[in-house]
DNA sequence: ATGGCGGCTCGCAGCCGA
């Protein structure tokens, strides 16, 4: 079973590139951030001719979580519940067998900002509600857009990202709280390239630069974690004309 | 170097992202 994550930075200009992305590389499954489309708005139809069903929550403008996937979905909620968030971060689903929760966390702006306290009460809420869901699913995968990057290997310049919102000790320390839950980073199961990023500005030719930072990621239950084979990052959809400013990651599981 | 780029909007300038 393949699991993959991609934030496509709106759907809209990105939807030639997914519909393309999922022939190439036949997901079993793709968690979609940053939609930014309402839900009348989705491609369902376009979803549906390429193979595979789809559950979305999205909005105008910003965030928008979807759920691709060639099995049907069960049990599908939105957002984290009991914490009301009017921004479309979160979707999660029971798809054969696996629960599957999406997210897109919120960017935080800058460690001094509105934005990032939200975040990271964002993330305690997350957590907390997490604590119940790995408890109540031995096979779980959260996957998305964490806007974090845990180590110093995931950053391209550890020295001049410290203490810098994506990167800040607050926001390692809720991330080491998401592992804390019995979760494994799936891209670090196996022996992978030095500066493998996920993510890079769209300015300064950061890309062509491989200044990037590891923020997208796949995490894996212990039973899931145990059966995962192999983890890589599609870089070479951040090469293409028009693309997302993050590239897909997946991970591929013996089930 | 608070710039850079790209996507969005009851757009044509200003926001947000990371």
């Amino acid at each position: 079973m393949k699991l993959a994550t991609w934030n496509v930075n709106s759907l809209r200009v990105r939807l030639p590139q997914v519909l393309e992305w999922l022939a190439a590389r036949s997901p079993d499954l793709l968690c979609l951030q940053e939609t930014k489309l309402e839900d009348e708005k989705f491609p369902a139809e376009e979803i549906i001719a390429a193979g595979y069903r789809a559950e979305y929550a999205g909005q105008k403008t910003y965030n928008g979580v979807a759920i691709l996937s060639r099995k049907p979905s069960e049990s599908v909620i939105v957002g984290i519940p009991g914490f009301e968030d009017p921004q479309k971060r979160v979707l999660a689903a029971t798809v054969d067998g696996m629960r599957v929760v999406c997210v897109y966390i919120p960017n935080g702006e800058s460690v001094d900002s509105d934005k990032y306290r939200y975040k990271l009460h964002w993330l305690e809420r997350l957590t907390a509600w997490l604590k119940g869901e790995t408890a109540r699913y031995p096979s779980l995968a959260l996957l998305g857009d964490f806007n974090i990057a845990p180590e110093e290997r995931d950053v391209h310049d550890p020295k001049l990202w410290e203490g810098k919102v994506l990167f800040s000790e607050p926001e390692r320390a809720a991330f080491a709280g998401l592992i804390q839950l019995g979760l494994a980073d799936s891209f670090r199961l196996f022996e992978q390239a030095e500066k493998s990023f996920t993510w890079w500005d769209y300015r300064m030719n950061g890309f062509k630069r491989n200044l990037g930072l590891r923020i997208d990621h796949i995490l894996l239950s212990a039973a899931l974690a145990k059966v995962c084979q192999h983890s890589e990052i599609a870089r070479d959809m951040r090469a293409r004309e028009r693309p997302s400013d993050h590239a897909p990651v997946i991970a591929e599981l013996a089930i």
